[in-house]
DNA sequence: CGAATCTTTGAACTGAGTCAATTAAAGTGG
DNA sequence: CCACTTTAATTGACTCAGTTCAAAGATTCG
């Protein structure tokens, strides 16, 4: 119960920016523990001793950094609604991007290291997160195991996230990162509920460039290559999976791979010139 | 107490590969809870209490796997001597090198989420892990802060390393992306007390040209130009950063940031020029 | 000492980065 | 509501860093 009300009161300290009355800013809501454990992939662990634990909700719009790189850790964050970009930026100011993290996701783990973030967190699009203060949820995890497992679980998934974002760019061509990510982003929105088919992309190419390690043209060139294949439809940033057996076929060709002798690699130029009628 | 006792009696069923006398297997000593915190990197929080948890060590021989991909999760290990190799294999059974790990650092975490291990480990030399068994730790952590307090530094340094990872990967050229890799190890050595000059690699130029997401040849080739502008002198696996300021001055260059109009990015070209007498 | 693996180097080809220019979309302000 | 600005996205042309293929040393290990 003490993180909900340790927060509201006196928080103000160090986000600086404080604006109520504006629909940007914080404009709170609230949820319970049961919520976010349900959120986050454990409906299990959800009790009465969670659904008796209030929790803050904060918005926050379009563009604005809800983390910043080197803060602080003041909190984590699970996603409830909306999405984020995570990004890491270099001494020349280039910015990449980690990965994308949309409802249910936790924001803010990779600070719990030395306790100061290493990589930010901003808002794809007007979003709402839950906010759960860092040393209070320690505290409370103690207490309640539910609590503990949510953070390991939460860990542990970020971590085969990263994994899996390292996956993708291991691949060789730039088209197959881009069937892998599109497929990969289809993969997390059907765990939510929504349509495996159609695809809103939150993200503009140039992020999904950086996450990908390559140039935003050839993300765009790639996006078309796909089209031309018939594997899928574009629309802006809308992307409906025409062909999901075909995207998947694309997904091969690793690069760097000649294992043994008899190694088929030729996958991608085929299946240009297959389709190219 | 339980993690250790559990641990010999009645492990086995798992693991089956099992030769009780080998130098290479089981071959157990021990060590407590506090030994584990101090080198994970949190001595403050050694105390009476977990001086009293002893706790089960286990040798890894060269080239042994020590987490299986895709194997439910056991225990979670740290690393107390040797070095690792953390990977994912994908369909094509092209072998990814997500990172390494050394001493103080912990093995399996990734599989927190949902109980399976999303990469494995193998030991890059004769090396020795704490063995952690996963659902005795849960329930000591519950019981003992500090475990958990461990779990989640461990987590947080885990998700640093990938993340820096990405970023050693999003330089533009190879010899940046070797550079980076180089300065990086460096770090660490430098963090468990070893010379920041000398290293030792104990890796393959293949494992690093994967976790570098280039070619070998890429990386050996990286390698010789490096020598050339005399930044470093190489031996086999030996490396010694000679300048390591002339080394710093080449992990810049990031690629894809033309950011604003004035963007200095011929660094390398300039570099190899002016060093090649 | 030979087999296997690792490492280095060479040569040729090509995918993707860079630069550049056009079009489309989304804000901005009068 | 429409001109105006800004940012995002696409496409083309050119060039080169890095992959691929090949082959020769070096190192390790049985």
């Amino acid at each position: 119960m003490q993180l909900a009300q340790t927060t509201p009161a006196r928080t103000t300290p160090a986000p600086a920016i404080h604006a109520p009355g504006l629909l940007s800013e914080p404009v709170i809501g609230r949820c319970t523990a049961s919520d976010v454990l349900r959120w986050a992939g454990l409906p299990q662990l959800a009790s009465a001793e969670s659904d008796a634990l209030p929790l803050w909700q904060r918005r926050v719009a379009a563009e604005q950094t809800l983390v910043h790189e080197d803060q602080s850790v003041q909190a984590l964050y699970l996603v409830a609604a909306g999405s984020f970009k995570c990004t890491q930026t270099d001494l020349e100011g280039y910015e990449q991007v980690l990965g994308f993290a949309i409802h249910g996701d936790m924001l803010g783990l990779d600070g719990m290291g030395d306790l100061h973030h290493s990589s930010a967190a901003v808002a794809l699009e007007d979003s709402t997160v839950v906010v759960l203060p860092y040393p209070e949820l320690l505290q409370m995890s103690q207490q309640l195991p539910a609590l503990n497992a949510l953070l390991h679980h939460a860990a542990g998934v970020e971590l085969q996230h990263r994994g899996h974002t390292q996956y993708l760019i291991s691949a060789a061509s730039a088209e197959v990162r881009v069937a892998r990510f599109l497929l990969h982003f289809a993969q997390r929105q059907l765990a939510q509920g929504h349509s495996q088919r159609r695809l809103h992309l939150r993200m503009t190419r140039r992020d999904i460039a950086s996450c990908l390690c390559v140039a935003h043209e050839t993300v765009s060139r790639a996006l078309t290559a796909l089209v031309a294949q018939g594997c899928i439809r574009v629309c802006n940033r809308d992307v409906e999976i025409t062909d999901p057996a075909l995207l998947q076929s694309m997904q091969r060709v690793t690069r760097g791979a000649p294992r043994r002798k008899g190694h088929a690699q030729g996958t991608a130029g085929t299946a240009r010139f297959a389709l190219t009628q």
